[in-house]
This record gives C-alpha cells, sequence and structure tokens, in this order.
DNA sequence: ATAGGCCAAAATGTATCCAATTAGAGCATT
DNA sequence: AATGCTCTAATTGGATACATTTTGGCCTAT
C-alpha cells in the first residue's frame, strides 16, 4: 500500500505526528519535505491535503500547513464520541475475530501490564484496542475511530506523562474486563466494559485542562 | 468561504453529487472538470482530494476518480453510526438554539407535510434535521454527521423514489415528537424520538436491497 | 468464437516556472 | 514602551510541459 509518492510522504508524516516528532502546531513548509524526500513540492501538497483528510493537518489558504490541534472541549467531544462508536465497533468485530487475534489481545493486556515506560505502554494499548475492531475491515466506522485515535494521540501522550501510570491498575482490570468479554463472546459485557474505560478516561482527563494551553 | 479555486470547485462538485446530477459509480476526469472552470487540472487535483476527504470521491492511484459508492452493508453502517451520533449531537445542540431556529424549525416541519415532490422532500428533510444540530459549531461531531448526511444523500433520494411517501404520515410524526422535545428543552426526549426515527429508516431501508445493484 | 497479449491513445502523476499572497522584521508614531 | 504601518523576503497557488501508467480496442493464436 501507499506506493505513490503522495502516499509515501502522508504515511511518513503521519508517523511523525503521531509518535511525536511533529507536534500540534508545529508549521510544516512544502518545500522542506520535498527536499527530505527529494521529490517535487507537487506531491507534497497532496499528501497535506490527505494528511488534512484524516485531521492530523490543518491548512490555510495562500498561508501554509499546521499540526492540528485540539482545544479542551474538542478533547473531550473526542471521546464522548468514541463512547458512542468503539462499543459498536467492537460488538461488530468481536463474531469475526480470529483465533490468533484473540491470542494476540490476551498476550497484549499482560504486555500493557509490563509496559516500563510510556511510548511502550502507548504503542501497546493502541495495539491492543485496534486490534479489537480488526473483525471490522475498511468501513467508515472504522475510519471514524482510527481518526479520532489518530487525532488525539498527542493529548494521550501528554496525559500519560503527566498521570505517570496513576491510575494503571485500574487501566489493566478494566482490560481484562474488556479482554474477558471478547474471549467468552460476550459482546454486552465488552461493549458495557469500553464504554466505561473510555468514560473514566474522559472524565479523568478533564482535570487536567492545562493540557490545552 | 471557499475562495481559493480548489474550495469553489469542490463545492460545485458536492453539489452537483449531492443533487443527483453525479451519479455514485460515475467517473471524474480531471481534465473535463478544469476546461469547465477554466483553470488547470491543479486546482481540480486539489478539489478532488477535498471531496475524497468528505467520502463523496473515491481516487484510485494511476487511475481517476469516482463518485464515492455504498454497498447494501455500508449504508446500514452509516445508519448504524447515525443512531449513536445524532442523538448526541442533538442534545448538545439544543440548549444553544436561538429563538429563530426554534421557529424555524417548527416552520419546516409543517412544510415537509406538505411537500409534494421529492426533491423538496429531500431538502427539507435535510434542512430540519441539519439545522436542529445548529447549535453545535464546528467540531468533529458535526463533521462526522454532516459526512454520513452527505454520503448516504444519493440513497436517500433513491429509497424516497421507491417509496414514493409511502410511511410519510409516521415520518411527519416522529418530527413532531423530535420538535416537541426540542421546544421543551426535554433532550431525553427529543434523543430518544430521533433515534427512534433514524432506526425505523435503517430497518425500512434494509427491505430495500435492490437499491444497491 | 473466445481467450490472451500487444500496442496506441488517453488520462493521471510529477517537475519546473511564474504569479500572488502572506508573514515578520524593522521603523515610525503616539 | 506599546501599537500600528510598510516593505521585503519567503512561501504558497496555479499553469504549462513532460513522464508514467492505465485502459481498451484490435489482432493473433488456439
Amino acid at each position: 500500500m501507499a506506493s505513490s509518492s503522495p502516499g509515501r510522504v502522508a504515511e511518513t508524516l503521519r508517523e511523525e505526528i503521531l509518535n511525536g516528532t511533529l507536534a500540534p502546531g508545529e508549521r510544516i513548509v512544502q518545500e522542506d519535505i520535498a527536499l527530505r524526500f527529494g521529490a517535487s513540492r507537487q506531491p507534497v501538497r497532496d499528501a497535506l491535503r490527505l494528511l488534512e483528510g484524516d485531521g492530523l493537518v490543518t491548512l490555510k489558504t495562500n498561508s501554509g500547513a499546521w499540526v492540528s490541534k485540539l482545544s479542551e472541549s474538542e478533547c473531550v467531544e473526542a471521546y464522548l464520541v468514541r463512547e458512542r462508536l468503539e462499543p459498536l465497533l467492537l460488538s461488530q468485530s468481536i463474531p469475526n475475530l480470529t483465533t490468533e487475534q484473540l491470542t494476540k489481545l490476551t498476550a497484549l493486556v499482560k504486555e500493557i501490564e509490563k509496559a516500563s515506560d510510556i511510548e511502550t505502554f502507548l504503542r501497546l494499548d493502541r495495539e491492543f484496542h485496534l486490534l479489537s475492531y480488526a473483525g471490522v475491515k475498511e468501513g467508515m466506522l472504522s475510519e471514524f475511530v482510527e481518526r479520532i485515535w489518530n487525532t488525539t494521540q498527542h493529548y494521550r501522550r501528554a496525559f500519560a506523562k503527566i498521570n505517570n501510570f496513576a491510575n494503571s491498575e485500574v487501566t489493566h482490570m478494566e482490560h481484562k474486563l474488556i479482554l474477558d468479554g471478547i474471549l467468552r463472546g460476550d459482546s454486552p459485557q465488552a461493549e458495557q466494559a469500553l464504554e466505561a474505560h473510555i468514560r473514566r478516561t474522559r472524565v479523568t482527563l478533564s482535570e487536567h485542562k492545562e493540557l490545552f494551553r
């Protein structure tokens, strides 16, 4: 996938935005990117438009491109949407998960507990949740959910740093409840546990308004 | 808004996709559009990328652009997402609606009842629902909802044609229930009525699989 | 008659050049 | 000292030209 120039450029930039190399609010200059990839500005412009569609980049006509920034209310909104969409997505995914995926999910929950640094935790947590949705392929619902995960990634990182694994015990319990529902094919339990998980995160997050200044 | 070339091109194309001039699956040739607007292919490409982000156009590298098409399952998925998102959006909108907007909503419900042709019905129905969300400005939630309305517009039209106002009485009652909740500031009622409204539409829609061939 | 491959025409992708717009520093003014 | 203005450099937007890829018709072979 992404054999085209715009696709490769977009993928790399997306990666850098997600891992924090490019911070929200940071300016992106077309020619700089073009030089880095040894291409002209044309495919870079296409790539920026792609990322704009993903909500990761904000374009302003005749002015430039910036890594998207979320206000506190926008972040809360993102979590409210997650509370509604992810349980639905999970319930549709559960019946289609393969044995291998179930095994991997179980392993991930254990790995998350052992994670000692923030980047590892973030990566594994993301992998766990997104893998739990892998039973649903390529629809609007998965697209929306992935987009939310991408646009809020930076704030999850900042939050994890401030919180420094404070509520990790609760988080691990919630993951286990979700996993249990998934493994037993008990969609309602999994959905409910997931909704509670996201809800608690939202509430905890809104106690840290300092993240958004 | 949309003073830029790509913006204007995208807006016009979006209009034509929504009103049915451009049908799902139809090919869009860059140079044709460029000629129509007296511009080069560059801004057209940007416009197509914008529309791709809206889900209205599907791009294939080195191949071309087509008006997006939905399968039956994708359409059902869209309605499932609507059932979750629109009640949430409505509940956040209600406290912020102005008196003028409430008056307009009341008028729209009456106008919808009097609508005698399909295009008028579609236009007013869309206006009613989207206006009921006008209390929420410019967030991810409104974006998602508007995107769903746009990508499913063609199928609502096709459905209305086949159904030819068959369940119009039920629809009008549902609209009145939603409006009543809005006017009295009773969010839970409005939410519940809206969810039922969307749900019934989804179920009725899935009885007409012939729309998707 | 049908399937497969080849070739030409058409459409898309990319690079380069030029025009238009913006941003930011420096200066003047209050 | 703070605010507003001007001007220039830097950056983006758009057009043209060229390279690449795809598509679909046509021919051939089975």
